[in-house]
DNA sequence: TCGTTACTACGAAAAATATCGTAAGCGAGA
DNA sequence: TCTCGCTTACGATATTTTTCGTAGTAACGA
């Protein structure tokens, strides 16, 4: 095994990875009709999403297999992992680290609805249950 | 007045932007030498700075006034304000628009210290008394 | 006054991202 | 079998972002 880790995806690949964590492994061709019916205005090349998972593929981003003449692709590291990862580098740029000062203004835009709320207590008050 | 909206910087753009909101309106010249004190390993050209301030000013992104020879600029925009925009760009593109699942996953990490966690449970206290 | 120093302006190159065109292969149906 | 439609591979171009070199200019001290 190398130890390369998978680098951090750009806007656009990231746009690629959403639609394979929500639909799981698909084909480009998916891939490519769900982002353009995701954004008529913005009509994006059968060749350009191809590229790009294709370079996805080099960098480790993405894994495939081949059936039946076309390839399915696979994220290679599942959604919540690469979160964490994405929210800490933003974070870091636009918080300056403090992920609390995120959280705040998160909340702070009025549009957390009441179900969400409780879950956010509910995680909090078992955070100060671990705590002590 | 034009209607144009300041662009969204970019990783680069941010990192300027962030001497300015904690140090107040610099020169490049500070600005320049701040970054180079918080990353020692990757060092940056003075012109680099420089250039990158001139781009932002000509998007919109700084201001800037002459004093004595040497040019001041500032942000266009507050903090508060940036961290608004940016944060909605990255709930979108990160967790699809849920920014409920982002609070869920930044306190989950368990770096919250207790002290923010109180802030937190007012400011949901705060909003719950306003949704009656 | 003259050389040194610290600025700014600006063109341009380098690197990273994004987009597409073309070629080539294969299978299904005419 | 031959052609059409779909697929992948891949080079090339375009665009954006990052980085720097050079030139010009004003202040300042010797």
């Amino acid at each position: 095994m190398n130890g390369k880790i998978t680098p951090v995806p750009t806007d656009s690949e990231l746009a690629i990875l959403q639609v394979l964590w929500q639909n799981g492994a698909q084909t480009v061709r998916f891939v490519n009709d769900t982002l353009n019916a995701q954004n008529p205005e913005k009509e994006i090349g059968y060749t350009t999403t191809l590229k790009f998972m294709q370079l996805m593929l080099d960098k480790g981003i993405l894994t495939r297999d081949i059936v039946e003449r076309s390839h399915i692709y696979t994220p290679a590291i599942p959604e919540e992992q690469m979160q964490e990862r994405l929210l800490k580098g933003f974070v870091d740029a636009a918080f300056r680290g403090s992920a609390s000062s995120l959280v705040l203004r998160a909340l702070g835009n009025g549009s957390t609805s009441q179900a969400d709320l409780e879950k956010i207590k509910a995680l909090i008050n078992e955070i100060e249950q671990n705590n002590g």
